[in-house]
DNA sequence: TCTTGAAGTTCAAACGTTTGAATGGTATAT
DNA sequence: ATATACCATTCAAACGTTTGAACTTCAAGA
């Protein structure tokens, strides 16, 4: 054991009696390394290896220059959202021999900007930022395009920015959820609409429209609840609840909630059942993303499912590719990718309770 | 813009005809700053800024021989219970001015050995380690004594190994848990036990034990269930909702439920509400960890939190502390921290439906 | 005997940064 | 006039690794 700091090659080589080029060259690998013998070689091994040697990273990269790390910057680890997305996006870069080096913004500008810049300071090859919010106007966007690192997003289209994307259809997916409503034959049907500054709320309330309006439906603004501006990504589930208990206080009761993601919908219905209502039977309840706690609460939570490992991969692959013509291509062009959402139905959604007297009368539903 | 690669200190000193060293000495803010005209300083700064550049952390780390980096192995950070450790972790790390390089073996051993050395190669200066299971006899960590890197483990008692550990006091868990039921005046109570494999599982099952003793209750071996070892930690739910239906269908029935950790409880919820039970009316169900999923769940779960939060701060500060006298003691003694569970009450419990018989008659209760 | 070629190994420079020592100035005290 | 102090800046070496070029040594071919 040395007295202080890291084994290293040198350490090796004079254990060996070797130089520390040939030490290096046999334990990286390189291709002179076919004409050292093979007694050599070996000898190399297991000396490096009962010595504890461990290449140093920050000098192989200063000097290959290649650092072989993708830094994602996500908007909030703790989210349920970026799990599978963060790991999609890791299994990838693994595969290309990457190292993914992720950080946590937790929802805060401050950190969103000083890890931005601690991936630049790491020479992180390239970027993909994870963020449905925040991540506006930050001069670090200048600054990575000054240093000719490629990025990706994930959550919203930046397209306009010249930035590759990757996000779900909100649009159709609003419209998924509506219309499975629609054919349980709920005819009132309130909706939770999402924050106002996050990214997703707008297309998923156009879907929504859209597809009741397809059906000639026309939502009642008394059954609309707007979710205030947030910080904490959690609070979606006090929304939901207030909604609920507002809602049944005054009196102007709906068949069915359409809720902007899972926690909300889990507010709703910890409100209803609190008041004495039953979920599914005297009122439905429909969420968005998919969730762990949506599909193991219970009742478990009909909802849109999002493709997030899909997409973490998607924007694992588009960066990779943008990595290879580094080089040779100097104009990328940005692409869009708004990947189809999938409904989910579980037990929180049926028929209204006077479905029988709206839908077909047939007793064998 | 450069052609390729990052802007550089000599392009930099290039753009303001000074020399490296002046222009380093300025952006590092080094003590000899003091000595370099105001108006250089910020002329450098201003040329800096505008050439988007960025100090290289590899050559930084190479030539000072300090990384200011921390590596954070955690076994799943898709687990509910890794998030706010690490949280703890981050926080504190960053106040100290380090950097917390976190990975994520996702329970696979191969994962878990690979990162180990990764943080090794990226001279991680300390490691802290999250995981309630795996971790037995990697040889890398002779490596890591070698190397002379100060570990920390969160989850289990390594203390035998010279590990400062922290953990939760899980034995004092599991009395609360049973205390909390036998209070309500429950005396048919039945436990699911965790996997084998897992380090909590016996001592939270010890703390039932001789809680249950105390109170001279013998717990009925035919109420108790063993979850299987699983590589995938939500499994628990599939075991607990395993357990409720062959509990139903023995009709061998009990008045409350203590789970191992809160998924199984969310499980065993599932598998009374499908059979038209009420929670907890008909049965009481207890679980452990008190993660979010069992706060937003209806009914909310009772359970026993872990002070994750507090374990992070924990492992950290005495991380750094061990950083601090690397160079001065040589030999440290490993502490044990073994930190206080606490009940949170929720709706998932109540007295038993014969409560009034079983306990005092009176009718204030 | 002299090339030629290969095998096995080493030299030395470079990557971008930091920092102790050194430089050339100018002002003040002796 | 010389010493002292300080100011503003630069030199040069070092951190651990990689790699193109160079160096031996030995054997075979001309």
């Amino acid at each position: 054991m040395r007295e202080r700091g890291h084994v290293t090659l040198s350490d090796v080589a004079r254990a060996c009696h070797l130089s520390v080029s040939t030490v290096s060259i046999v334990l990286s690998e390189a291709p002179l390394s076919s004409h050292v013998a093979e007694t050599t070689r070996e000898r190399i091994r297991v000396m490096a290896a009962s010595l504890g040697y461990h290449p140093d990273v920050h000098a192989r990269s200063l000097r290959r220059r290649r650092t072989q790390t993708v830094g994602v910057l996500a908007y909030d680890m703790s989210d349920p959202f970026c799990i599978p997305v963060v790991r999609g996006i890791e299994e990838t870069l693994q595969a290309a021999q990457y190292f993914s080096l992720q950080v946590n913004a937790q929802t805060q500008r401050m950190l969103f900007d000083r890890y931005l810049r601690m991936l630049l300071e790491r020479r992180a090859e390239g970027v993909i930022v994870i963020a449905s919010w925040v991540f506006e106007e930050t001069n670090l966007l200048a600054d990575i395009e000054k240093n000719n690192v490629p990025i990706v997003i994930v959550g919203r289209d930046l397209t306009a920015r010249r930035i590759t994307s990757v996000l779900v259809d909100n649009h159709e997916g609003g419209a998924l959820a509506m219309r499975h409503l629609l054919d349980l034959g709920h005819r009132r049907i309130a909706v939770i609409r999402g924050p106002e500054e996050m990214f997703d709320s707008e297309p998923r309330w156009q879907g929504i429209r859209d597809a009741a309006c397809a059906a000639g439906l026309r939502i009642d603004p008394r059954l609309t609840f707007q979710l205030p501006n947030q910080v904490d990504p959690h609070s979606g589930f006090e929304g939901g609840l207030r909604f609920a208990r507002e809602m049944l206080a005054s009196g102007f009761g709906c068949s069915a909630v359409l809720a902007f993601d899972d926690l909300t919908a889990l507010g709703v219905v910890r409100g209803l059942l609190e008041a004495g209502l039953r979920v599914p039977e005297d009122c439905s309840v429909v969420g968005f993303d998919d969730i762990l706690p949506a599909a193991i609460a219970t009742p478990g939570i009909t909802t849109i499912r999002q493709p997030l490992n899909e997409m973490g991969v998607l924007a694992a692959q588009r960066l990779l590719e943008a990595l290879d013509q580094r080089d040779t291509t100097r104009m990328r062009k940005a692409r869009l990718h708004r990947l189809a959402p999938e409904l989910v139905v579980r037990t929180s959604s049926a028929p209204p309770p006077t479905a029988e007297k709206e839908r077909a009368p047939g007793p064998g539903r």
